[in-house]
DNA sequence: ACAGTATATACTAAAATAGGTATATTATAG
DNA sequence: CTATAATATACCTATTTTAGTATATACTGT
């Protein structure tokens, strides 16, 4: 994987968002798609472009995808995603926000379906 | 500074390039073009970019244009730059031949031009 | 087998980026 | 003032990237 494949998708904020949410466990693409807020044929060619290059990974779980970032997570990747959580600028302050609207997106899951596959939000079980 | 502003510009090879040299001290445009060896339209356009958004800074010495990194360099260009040279891939190793081929030439044009202007090649005096 | 949900792909139009040639600008030397 | 060197800009073309619509695929439940 050439670094420079890694800059072109971080270089998208929608990717680099996809990544960050990732980071924090497995979603499937109707997650990302709420979180996010983009179409759904955005959210799937996105995810697409980082699988091709290696730096997603995709099993299915009945009708779900559920996406989550290859492992072990590529050092280059590492060392941005890291960065960015913890400086201060508006495309990282959405990296935080982003995080938390993933949580509570997890929860909310949790509540109203306690019967939703496991594996989707590995490794924060939430349903 | 938008972070995927930084993206887009190490996202391409000739400028990661021209930055990982600049970071070693500031350099004139025929040298970043003999290094990299690009036509001199391309290291100027390049060059514009970067400036543009600023992450370089540019002075006149007679007829050349003396460019270097804007100070302080910013976080992420810093720890991406960090990162690629202690890595090891395609793209860093060539990295690590540049600041080699520009010591080189450094080298060469202390001894060839001892007439040259003092600033050229700052903070390591070259002429 | 059929309907519905989630996701992916094909296709097309629009926009952004890159590359090359020619020309302009700025400064120096004579 | 002229010639030359270094650099920048304008302009055009080719290529790549993006965005949207429509359609296809895969699976589930009935």
């Amino acid at each position: 994987m050439e670094a420079s494949e890694i800059y072109k998708c971080i270089a998208d904020p929608q990717r680099l968002r996809i990544l960050n949410l990732l980071d924090g466990g497995s979603l499937c693409v109707c997650h990302l798609q709420t979180i996010i807020d983009i179409p759904q044929v955005k959210a799937s060619k996105q995810l697409a472009i980082m699988k091709q290059i290696g730096l997603l990974e995709s099993h299915r779980q009945g009708t779900w995808m559920v996406y989550s970032l290859a492992q072990p997570v590529h050092g280059l990747l590492r060392v941005n995603l890291d960065y960015l959580l913890q400086a201060d600028c508006s495309e990282c302050n959405q990296l935080q926000r982003d995080l938390v609207a993933r949580k509570q997106l997890i929860q909310q899951i949790t509540q109203d379906s306690p019967d939703c596959p496991t594996a989707v939000c590995a490794p924060q079980p939430c349903c």
